[in-house]
DNA sequence: AGCGGCATGTAAGCTGTTACATGATTCT
DNA sequence: AGAATCATGTAACAGCTTACATGCCGCT
C-alpha cells in the first residue's frame, strides 16, 4: 500500500521519465498544488524504500564517486500506482481536505475586534498574493505542462477563490457584530 | 511554540470552558471542517504535554480509581494560543491547503479514457454526498454553535461547492479529450 | 584555487498511527 | 449480572522535520 506522498513521487517519475531523486523534489518544491515540503529527509528515504520494493528501478550514474541513480518506474510499480489510484474514490478521500485559515479562524472570537480586523485583513491580502503567484505560474507554465497538472492548477485557483470569498464574508461578519 | 493541533486543542477547551480530555477528541472527531483524526494516541500525550509546559491547568476529578481531569487553559496557555494565531497571517499558512482529489487528479493521464471517466464520476458523487452531509450537520448544529465555528462551516461548504464545480470541469474536459 | 550552489544523503528527535489494555458507566 | 460503550491510557512503529555532513560542479 503506497501513501499519498509514495504514491505522488512514482507518479511525477512515471509521468515525467527517467530522473534523479532530486528532480522529483524540485517538483513538488515548485508546484503550487502540492502542499509537500519535499524535504531531503523526506525523499531520500522515500525513494529509497521504493526502490527496495520493486516499484522502482535504479540505474547507477556516473558522477564522481558520489552515487547518482536515474530512476525509472517498474512494471509492479505501475501496478502499485493504478492500485492506488483506480479504485472508486472513497468518503474519506473526498473529504480530506486542510486549510490552515479555516484552522485558526475557528477561534477568532478570542481576538479583540481590533486585531481581529486586523487580522482578517491580513489573511485576505495574504490570500490576494497567493492568488496572483499560482495564477502568475499557471500562465507561465502553458504549453509544457501536461493536461492533467494543468487541471491541478484550476483547482487551486478555484480554491483560492473559494477562501477569498469567505474570508470577505468573514470580514462582513466580522464588522457587523462589532457594529451590533 | 504550539502546533496547529495543540493550538486547536486549546482554542477547544478555552471555548468550551473546563472539560476533559475525551471531549477534546469528541469535538475533533465530530467537526466537519477539522481534518485530525484525533486518535486516542495522539491527544493524550498532547494534552499531557500542554500539562506540563504549564498551559493547561488539570484538576483531579473523582471518578473511581482511574484517574481523570478537568482542563482548564492558564493565562500562559492563553498567552502561546495568543501567539499562535495572532501574528499577521504569513504567506505560509495562506498557502497551506490540502485536497486528496488534487493529488490523486494529477496522474488522471495513467488511467485509461473509461476508467478515467469512471474514477471523476464516482468522486463527484462522493462529493455530492460529504457536501450533503456537511451542510446537514451544519443545518442541525443551529443557535448552539459558535459564530465562529459557524463560519468555518461555510468555509468547508464554499470549499466543497468549488471542487464539485471543479470536478465537472475535469469531466468535461476528458469527455472532449475523448472526443477529439 | 576558492566559493557558492547543486545534489545526495544521514542522525536525532518529535509527532502521529494502529492496536491493544483496562477501568468506569450505562443499558437490558 | 453481563454486554456494550465511554474514557484513559500505553507500546510499537512509521514517517516527517531539522540540522548537519559531504561530495560535485561552475564561475570568477
Amino acid at each position: 500500500m503506497l501513501s499519498d506522498l509514495e504514491a505522488a513521487a512514482l507518479g511525477v517519475i512515471w509521468k515525467q521519465g527517467p530522473c534523479t531523486a532530486y528532480a522529483v523534489r524540485k517538483h513538488f518544491r515548485e508546484s503550487p498544488s502540492s502542499h509537500w515540503s519535499a524535504s531531503a529527509g523526506a525523499i531520500y528515504p522515500l525513494i529509497h524504500r521504493l526502490v527496495e520494493r520493486g516499484y522502482l528501478a535504479s540505474a547507477d550514474l556516473p558522477r564522481g564517486r558520489r552515487p547518482s541513480a536515474s530512476l525509472q518506474v517498474t512494471k509492479s510499480g505501475r501496478a502499485a500506482f493504478r492500485a492506488w489510484i483506480g479504485p472508486p474514490v472513497s468518503a474519506h478521500v473526498a473529504s480530506q481536505t486542510f486549510d490552515a485559515l479555516r484552522t485558526r479562524a475557528l477561534f477568532l472570537g478570542v481576538l479583540t475586534p481590533q486585531r481581529r480586523e486586523r487580522w482578517l485583513a491580513d489573511a485576505e491580502n495574504a490570500l490576494r498574493e497567493h492568488r496572483r503567484r499560482i495564477e502568475e505560474s499557471h500562465a507561465a507554465g502553458g504549453a509544457d505542462e501536461d493536461e492533467w497538472f494543468e487541471l491541478a492548477y484550476r483547482s487551486s485557483i478555484r480554491e483560492t477563490r473559494a477562501r477569498l470569498a469567505w474570508i470577505r464574508e468573514a470580514r462582513e461578519l466580522s464588522a457587523a457584530r462589532d457594529r451590533g
